[in-house]
DNA sequence: TTGAAATGTGTACAACTTACACTCTGATGA
DNA sequence: TCATCAGAGTGTAAGTTGTACACATTTCAA
């Protein structure tokens, strides 16, 4: 049997890109009263689990992924580590864990993440029921810090979307250009000018068109592009920009 | 007493700049033959330790760079979490835990900052007298795993430079622009071209020119500058710039 | 007073960013 | 089959920013 590690664990924040807004993907978690059943509240957790014994803290968010969401092969970030003393200490989330894992420590400390997944990809399957994906703009309660993670995970994310092509890791692999401009602009919170940003993509070689059309739109149909990291690693040219 | 957490630890690499170069802040190890006192090897370290029971990780490193380098009031940024079940593993890791922290678990998860001081306040005292400045180019052997983590504070050091205002931390309250500008040709690796770098300098509001000069060198006299934060907080604006 | 050493300054050209509006294409249904 | 709809796709001029480049100035010390 897996032993865990009972003050170490790992938190996923998972985002996903459809309906032309930003999700994260969480669960519910729900706490009745032990004599007569009454829901006592309903919030919801990001996706995450305490390190088992022998385990890398990366395979642990792994592991998470698979576990919670049944992705697996999907872009992960570690970004920040959680390490407040109070971080599990609100009456309720004392009582949850108190009822569903009495013997973890009172100080956890969390390690997190951020991955990105195409949503065309994830459906929701019976095993994970009560996990679901939730509009950035429209979060519900949610436990612990798990605010104040998603938060930071999303900070990070803009920065990183900006200088990084990872992008891609939330559309399906053929897209086409609008996709790619409205998830940049969701996610950055701006308005972009199209044919700039069409400007900029044609630079890019390692954004690639294909002869083949978006098909069955009421309208003229896009054509799709394809991302290959093989010829970013080799066209990337390193900017300096000292932001004075 | 207060006694340690013995599977998470904090480190902090240490940087800073003098004799116009970078330079991190390193402690001896040294492990002797228990039987006839002979030295078995010396090798260099980081800062840091295990976090105690009840603190912060944060705190943890605060404290450490207290205790271990006399410093205080610094700047600390977290930039990543090691957790491989393997950093801690060498045979000669092993030697040298076992006769020190026999107590200590076999899997340790370290916490990583890294910090910036104006060396010129940092004088070695007598109490960290195995504790010295090395040169980012000119290493030593590293205990541990701690090559790899000082080689990614450098890395992120390097990104976080670019954008945000902290070259300042390396540097006297007062400074002259030839010191920034090779401040950041030392970081960044690169060479700068004075006119450009000045003409950058006189945008940035927040970096403001004393009526003073620079005293006792044997050649002209150079103006003073000082960086204000309050101006910066009130002046930065967002720089949006995809880099494709 | 002269030399050494580092400070401080301007301009022209190239590259990049920004703002902006209309035509094209294919699907649909009248 | 033709008109309409909806989104795709395209170029240019003006402004801003980045880059390359060389010499006069100031102080100290000999």
């Amino acid at each position: 049997m897996d032993t865990i590690i009972n003050n170490i664990s790992v938190d996923c924040v998972i985002f996903g890109f459809h309906n032309n807004t930003l999700n994260v993907l969480l669960t519910e978690r729900t706490l009745n009263d032990r004599n007569n059943g009454e829901l006592l509240f309903r919030d919801y957790s990001l996706q995450g689990h305490h390190v088992q014994v022998g385990e890398d803290i990366y395979d642990a968010a792994v592991r998470v992924l698979k576990d919670k969401a049944g992705l697996t092969d999907i872009y992960l970030k570690q970004f920040y580590t959680f390490g407040e003393t109070n971080r599990l200490k609100s009456v309720r989330d004392q009582l949850w864990i108190k009822f569903n894992y009495p013997s973890v420590s009172d100080h956890v400390i969390t390690v997190c993440y951020y991955s990105l997944v195409d949503s065309s990809k994830t459906r929701p399957d019976k095993e994970h029921g009560n996990t679901s994906w939730f509009p950035i703009n429209g979060l519900p309660e949610l436990a612990f810090d798990h605010e104040r993670i998603l938060l930071l995970a999303l900070h990070y994310l803009r920065e990183e979307i900006k200088r990084e092509p990872i992008a891609f890791e939330l559309l399906p692999e053929k897209f086409t250009l609008t996709q790619l401009q409205s998830l940049y602009e969701v996610i950055l919170n701006t308005k972009l000018d199209k044919r700039n940003f069409r400007k900029k993509i044609t630079q890019a070689k390692y954004i690639i068109p294909l002869d083949e059309k978006k098909k069955g739109t009421a309208h003229k149909p896009a054509k799709i592009f394809i991302f290959s990291r093989d010829v970013y690693e080799k066209t990337k040219k390193e900017k300096l920009d000292l932001q004075f």
